[in-house]
RNA sequence: GGAGAGGUGGCUGAGUGGUUGAAAGCACCGCACUCGAAAUGCGGCAUACGGGUAACCGUAUCGGGGGUUCGAAUCCCUCCCUCUCCGCCA
């Protein structure tokens, strides 16, 4: 969300940095419905206080007992009564409709992200590691998976449907294997607290990482006594199941579609003190998407689930340190590909593919020997304000008290899913086996090598 | 699910519909006293928005929303949340 004061006195760097993002310029428009506000407010306002002043002076003279006087006031005010419901009524329907437009506006590009339109304009910046030699055409994971009995499809889309899967024995062993390494790293070498949140949300906290409202098609959401909130819904012959069932009395959450939301959102609504940060929070949890837009897309394999396990890092510092705090984050999520000893490369997100919130972004992309391609396995960004104003999440500084927005950043660290993925297709043997890395042998007791097991 | 009790400033906690943004205490900050500290005394100490170069002025906020009233922390409705007891449950 973005300050309207500052969008007033920078509205050609506004608009330029929108244009960057392929926008057209928005701070017109903007400036117009803040001036429609600021006006009724003003108008409110004065109603507001002629009407105090009056009410006091009513409340003067019936102490005295100057009945006259009362009636006289009274009298004069009686204008007001309608005329401050209605003032109020349009400051509030001036202030909703400038934060109803600014809600769907995107945060701005740093200066140093690069131009562009889509994934094409990603730049390098550097990559780990080498493409490893293997004797025969190597397998993709889930050709692999199947073949080891140990993976498998079909069950899941019986239980839930398409973009689900049922992982059995060593490989639902490995998976866990990897998040458990990774909590370990970062909460052991890196300096996050490790933290197990809430996986239902409310509106308010997806609000606030901004989800929604622009994303609403992407997520999950779970109704509570959902059979009884939707007949009642019906009855009431309501359009949308959802709004009518919350009407109706239905209680909705939102599944996270990731844990940034609930971890950026622990500081909400709250003045943190400046040394106490920066705040470093990391957390393993499931992660529910609707993937609304990518029908038909990586529909084989676990590449795009409905649900995923996923390691996030979130860090809430000022505003000075945010952009090194960027860096540090990066080499975290990177720390855990080099002792998997996968290779990957970094991209700096170009200014049309970053995501809503983030000023700037930086994917490391797994190296994938089945589908011969880098896919994403970590996305970090810095958000700046943009998230936090949005929560209404604070610091008081050290020097001088203020009062001021903190910065907010997240990034995967990494994915769960993918990056079991790419173990098995980096570590595949020729007879279908895959030897397990290094690093997670003591979380899987030992284990050297998965292999399928008869039945 | 049943019954009940509550939600007031960073915390504790008063508050008869009329200068109550809100007593008091604690915490915090400044000053005085002190060699220093403690204790004590004096003063300060919410947030947001609007207006103003500024000093400052105005408006709103006592869980959220709505209502009654010239005027609501105080009365009414509604929603949310917390707590206690009972039942059920991983």
């Amino acid at each position: 969300m973005h300050d309207i004061r500052w969008i007033r006195d920078n509205a050609q760097a506004f608009d330029r940095a929108l244009a960057r993002r392929g926008l057209a310029g928005l701070a017109g428009a903007m400036i117009a419905l803040d001036e429609r506000r600021r006006a009724a407010i003003g108008a409110a306002e004065e109603a507001q206080a002629r009407r105090n002043l009056v009410s006091r002076d009513i409340g003067e003279a019936k102490k005295s007992k100057d009945d006259a006087m009362a009636a006289r006031l009274l009298a004069e005010v009686g204008e007001l009564k309608t005329r401050v419901p209605a003032l109020a009524a349009q400051e509030k329907a001036a202030t909703l409709a400038l934060d109803t437009a600014l809600a769907q506006v995107p945060n701005l590009p740093l200066d140093d992200v690069p131009d562009g339109h889509d994934a094409n304009g990603n730049v390098e910046r550097h990559r780990f590691g080498a493409k490893r030699a293997q004797a025969s055409a190597p397998r993709q994971h889930f050709e692999l998976g199947e073949a080891l009995g140990q993976m498998d499809f079909e069950t899941a889309a019986k239980l839930s449907g398409a973009r689900f899967v049922v992982l059995k024995g060593a490989l639902a062993r490995m998976e866990r294997a990897l998040g458990q390494f990774m909590l370990d790293l970062h909460t052991r070498e890196h300096g996050y607290v490790e933290i197990s949140p809430p996986l239902l949300v409310r509106e308010e906290v997806m609000f606030g990482t901004a989800q929604l409202p622009k994303f609403a098609a992407d997520q999950f959401a779970a109704l509570a006594g959902a059979d009884a909130a939707l007949r009642r819904a019906d009855s009431n012959g309501a359009a949308d199941g959802l709004d009518a069932a919350r009407g109706a009395g239905g209680d909705r959450r939102w599944l996270i579609p990731t844990a940034e939301v609930p971890l950026t959102n622990l500081v909400r609504e709250s003045i943190v003190e400046e040394a106490d940060l920066p705040l470093r929070l990391t957390a393993c949890t499931p992660c529910f998407r609707a993937e609304a837009g990518a029908a038909g897309k990586d529909t084989r394999g676990m590449i795009r689930q409905h649900q995923f396990t996923k390691v996030e890092l979130v860090s809430v510092t000022t505003p000075r340190q945010s952009a090194d705090e960027h860096e540090r984050m990066l080499a975290c999520a990177e720390e855990v590909l080099r002792r998997l000893g996968l290779h990957y490369r970094v991209m700096t997100l170009c200014t049309g593919d970053m995501g809503f919130a983030a000023r700037k972004t930086y994917d490391i992309e797994v190296w994938l020997p089945g589908q011969n391609a880098f896919r994403e396995i970590s996305s970090c960004s810095q958000c700046g304000d943009f998230q936090a104003r949005r929560m209404a999440a604070r610091y008081r500084a050290r020097e001088g008290r203020e009062v001021g927005h903190v910065h907010t950043l997240n990034g995967s660290g990494v994915a769960v899913g993918r990056a079991l993925i790419a173990v098995m297709e980096t570590y595949q043997q020729e007879d279908g086996s895959i030897m397990v890395p290094e690093v997670l042998a003591p979380y899987m007791a030992g284990m050297a090598r998965v292999e399928r097991v008869a039945g």
